[in-house]
RNA sequence: GUGGCUGUAGCUCAGUUGGUUAGAGCGCUGGUUUGUGGUACCGGAGGCCGGGGGUUCAAAUCCCCUCAGCCACCCCA
């Protein structure tokens, strides 16, 4: 018979895996409250008109890599692939408008997608949407998230903060222009893909890692000397905030998001290694989102950071404090008496209890130590004719016997 | 979707120009005279050598197909 198997890109999360995502998840929301931002979640299941309205259909996501279906009632649904178009819709049909809107969220998201390295059809994100009237201090303050975030992971010295601008719509309007004009020149210098991509969507050449397309977008009009004075307002406004703030960023006129939505900011925290996948974390600004769906005209700024990417950059987790204390008996008649004693103690979460019931006590022993236990409680028959129990230290090799009604005393004024 | 690399025990891998019952380390498990570990010794379980087809007296090994995984491109977190 043929062994089951999971769904390509798809992770069963354990051991290590899982303590890495609590681990990043619990950081993020720490640095989330700090800021007074609130939790928001929201379905798997969206509409699939969420995202095909909001994305821009020359994006991948909407064109190849969602992943939709039509259910029994004729509904066609699709699994989110990003947050935040779904929190968009979250504030449209609550009628959250009006309120101050803060808010993080963390959860799967789905792209069918061929996977490699830092790259799943299922994968984790955690993100931030701050959404209101436009103001470059809402863009300041999910900046100062990421970074007290990425700073408490320990991984803020290992990325870098790259930022642009997109401006706003006359600005893209009248520089898409011109790159359309000057990249039809040299058409023919340009990669096949550019070529294509030049027709549908021309700001997309300038991310091309082509070595041949780099050559010419090098020499491409810069968006940052097509902002108009609205558009270069704004930004001027946010980089010397970011200076003030000295936080360190670099400017990159070829940063372009992936997605429609996105005007004016647009930022990326990028590993320093060499490493295909690096994008870490990365948002901007989208003012017409909420309005493109349906909704009130809000301005809003966010970003999402992929758990599995910055797990991949974690050097190492904190083991946990926690105690293993092993106990076993002597003679497997007596486990059931251990049992009960076990299950009447009230411990805070100081230790970790690991009940041994199986092998000789000289493996009971062995398998303590393998497991790391800091020591072990023994219920010994001769000692249990008395009531009493022996402790060991592991550390000091050194055992004594305490009253088994007084083994809770013990313990919590040994740990 | 397009490429490259890799599939042998639970894990990491050996396996010589095709040659008989398929190997190691770690892990798991049992024992070393029956109540004491971290480091010893002896044993055991566990493999349709990813799957299918072909060549051959003979295939883990050579050829074809397929599946899966990893990595890269596209794109993105």
């Amino acid at each position: 018979m043929q062994k089951v198997r999971k769904v390509k890109g798809t992770n069963d999360l354990f051991g290590k895996e899982i303590l890495a995502h609590n681990f990043i998840e619990e950081h993020f929301i720490r640095a989330c409250k700090s800021f007074n931002f609130k939790q928001i979640s929201t379905p798997i299941l969206e509409h699939s008109d969420i995202f095909t309205r909001s994305l821009g259909s020359t994006s991948d996501i909407v064109s190849k890599e969602m992943y939709n279906f039509v259910d029994q009632g004729n509904d066609s649904l699709v699994l989110r692939p990003e947050g935040t178009a779904a929190i968009a819709r979250a504030i449209i049909t609550n009628s959250l408008e009006q309120d101050v809107n803060k808010l993080f969220y963390h959860g799967p998201m789905f792209r069918r997608e061929k996977p490699q390295s830092g790259r799943l059809r299922q994968f984790h994100q955690v993100g931030v949407e701050y959404l209101g009237q436009q103001n470059h201090i809402q863009d300041l303050e999910i900046l100062l998230i990421a970074e007290k975030f990425l700073n408490e992971l320990g991984i803020r010295k290992k990325v870098k903060l790259e930022l642009n601008s997109l401006g706003n719509e006359k600005t893209r309007k009248e520089y898409n222009k011109a790159l359309t004009d000057f990249l039809s020149q040299r058409v023919n210098e340009l990669s096949n893909i550019s070529k294509e991509r030049l027709k549908k969507n021309p700001m997309r050449v300038l991310d091309s890692k082509d070595p041949q397309d780099k050559v010419v977008v090098k020499e491409s009009p810069s968006i940052l000397e097509f902002l108009d004075s609205e558009s270069k307002d704004f930004f001027n406004k946010l980089t010397s905030g970011l200076d003030d703030l000295k936080i360190s960023y670099e400017l990159n006129r070829f940063l372009v998001r992936g997605l429609d939505y996105y005007n004016h900011t647009a930022f990326e925290y990028i590993t320093t290694e060499k490493k295909s996948q690096n994008a870490l974390l990365a948002g901007g600004r989208y003012n017409g989102l909420v309005s493109n769906l349906g909704g009130g005209d809000l301005a809003g700024v966010g970003w999402a950071a992929g758990i599995e990417r910055i797990a991949m950059n974690l050097d190492q987790l904190r083991d946990c404090d926690k105690k293993i204390i092993c106990f076993f008996t002597t003679s497997s008649d007596l486990d059931g008496e251990l049992l009960k004693i076990v299950y009447n103690l009230k411990l805070d979460s100081k230790i970790k209890i690991n009940f041994i019931s199986s092998g000789s006590l000289k493996k009971k022993f062995f398998k303590s130590n393998k497991i790391g236990a800091h020591g072990c409680i023994v219920l010994g028959e001769s000692e249990w004719e008395s009531q009493k129990l022996v402790w060991k230290d592991f550390k000091t090799g050194k055992q004594e016997l305490i009253e088994s009604r007084k083994i809770e005393d013990f313990l919590r004024k040994k740990f």
